[in-house]
DNA sequence: TTTAAGCAATCAATATTATTGATTGTTTTG
DNA sequence: CAAAACAATCAATAATATTGATTGCTTAAA
């Protein structure tokens, strides 16, 4: 057994076809096909299940794959440690980012991050959280950034910033001429809110008094945009909140809508989350820290309450 | 890097020695010193140093080994799953058992555990708990044989008996005539204790009334021999606490000297113990079941009190 | 029904890699 | 100082992985 012929079958059981697998694993069809069937030889046992199309992983074979994708990924920690050793801050690192936070935080980092640690080869994703915490937990990421608190047993979560909410008040809704709002003046039934995962949206859902069951609502917003929210929110659909990034580069005359909090303002947390294996860590911290320091900047407010984005 | 590369580095780490570690492996020296240097070139780091005499880890090498002792056990899981899935209950498995137990036990069950799984080749060590813990976490055991319980995270346990203790009292002892005992009675200053590996021994000394720091005594027995034991009684220096199995053959001169206690009677706990990662796992179930049907028939106590083997 | 496409297995040829026995150079030991 | 112990090196060879071409089967399209 070699952790080649390991990554073989991981291959296969992620893409079910043989072909697909073995380009995936830069080698040739047979290549492939044989170290899997040498594998299953020395075993006495089928982990495919070739006579279905596409192919499946039979009752064992499910479980060796399991086992497999932990050896492989142990296997990845070795290079680890020595890069530790070496401080090396390099190699390819996969990171998701949920919608809300893409296009406001990406813009103020990616370049002083890139610049400091040219060696890394960044793949960015934008998903939403439970995109994310799927790809974590199977290894197709390396670290996100997402609403949190998650209370997921497998990650592990360090927080970059508090960014508070600010109110968006379309000119013709009830809270038009209060400028400055208090979070009791928040009412489910005239707001607007963005899916995001269930995450941002249910969060902001806790906060308003007298909330209902979600399932008896007008309709979903299913967007990731904000831009959308805002649009849908002048053409009278209600009142909105943005996460404060978003507001600082928004037209003078829709900046006229925004109305900010008494303090405590409402806030999200956002975090830095990664697999609790801590593969890649000096990655993880070098961008904690460049985030941290660019977001120092931006982001100034002292007295917050955290609105967590965990249902119910 | 391949498996084998890294049971190589293991080798090594453990024989601090090429030559020797090259033997274990079944490879020639040539072989596994190629190998290692391939690995150390690879990954552009010394694993070991080889300037000291004999050969020592370097610092990432110590890491190295750690992880590498991770991949390559978890590896044999892969067979193991097989095992498993096949219902096949054989293979090498190393267990270890305890000085007070392995003379009683090994008798009872061995015959029936050998005639039961013929495929299982058997590799048994006497060990004190404190030996077996080592050797349990570095996976020279599979398993073993002890007095629990032992509260280490890493170390799971399933209890096979409770063991009730007896008393064996030599004629010139003051409890000489009293022939049913209250754990009240025990004076740790006219008892003789066994040391097995502080364990049985710090069990009983919790149950003697005022018993002292056990630095104030006047010698310590380092025997693992109830034998031992017995003659030293015998001797004059003190009555002993016998585990009830050790009772059952003893000479019928001898066992006019025992005296029972009332109920609940003291007694200790006896589990087959394993690493958490639970390898092997049918062999140890199967192990357990023989053995706790051969028990069932010689200790039929109900009401007992259990000594802890933990210290303080 | 025929044809084409998709796909894994098979095969013989080749490239790559691991292993070996013999040897060397160094260090340790008696 | 000599002998032993030991890891590195080397060239030869054995073992193994990989490949391109092909086959045979199944599915999808004409």
């Amino acid at each position: 057994m070699t952790i080649t012929q390991l990554t073989y079958v991981l291959a296969v059981a992620e893409y079910q076809n043989f072909t697909k697998a073995a380009e995936k694993c830069f080698v040739t069809q047979p290549t492939l096909s044989m170290q899997i069937q040498k594998l299953e030889d020395q075993l006495s046992i089928q982990i495919f299940d070739r006579s279905k199309k596409p192919i499946e992983l039979t009752d064992v074979g499910r479980k060796i794959v399991s086992q497999a994708r932990n050896i492989v990924n142990e296997s990845y920690r070795i290079q680890d440690i020595v890069d530790q050793q070496k401080g090396f801050i390099g190699g390819e690192f996969r990171i998701g980012i949920i919608p809300t936070v893409m296009p406001t935080l990406l813009p103020m980092f990616l370049k002083t991050f890139i610049k400091k640690h040219p060696k890394v080869k960044l793949k960015i994703e934008e998903l939403t959280t439970e995109e994310i915490i799927t790809r974590i937990n199977d290894g197709h990421l390396d670290a996100a950034i997402a609403a949190t608190p998650l209370e997921n047993a497998n990650i592990k979560e360090r927080v970059l910033y508090f960014e508070p909410f600010v109110a968006y008040v379309p000119n013709n809704h009830r809270l038009k001429d209060k400028k400055i709002l208090e979070v009791s003046d928040l009412d489910i039934d005239d707001m607007l809110l963005l899916e995001d995962g269930h995450c941002f949206r249910d969060g902001v859902i806790n906060l308003c008094k007298g909330f209902k069951d979600q399932t008896d609502e007008h309709f979903q917003l299913e967007s990731g945009s904000i831009e959308t929210l805002i649009k849908l929110s002048n053409e009278g659909m209600g009142m909105t909140l943005l996460p404060y990034l978003h507001t600082i580069d928004m037209s003078e005359s829709a900046k006229q809508n925004l109305h900010h909090f008494t303090a405590p303002s409402p806030a999200r947390e956002v975090s830095i989350i990664y697999h609790k294996s801590e593969l890649k860590m000096q990655i993880i911290e070098a961008m904690q820290e460049v985030i941290a320091s660019v977001v120092r900047g931006a982001i100034a407010f002292r007295n917050v309450q955290i609105v967590s984005p965990l249902a119910k």
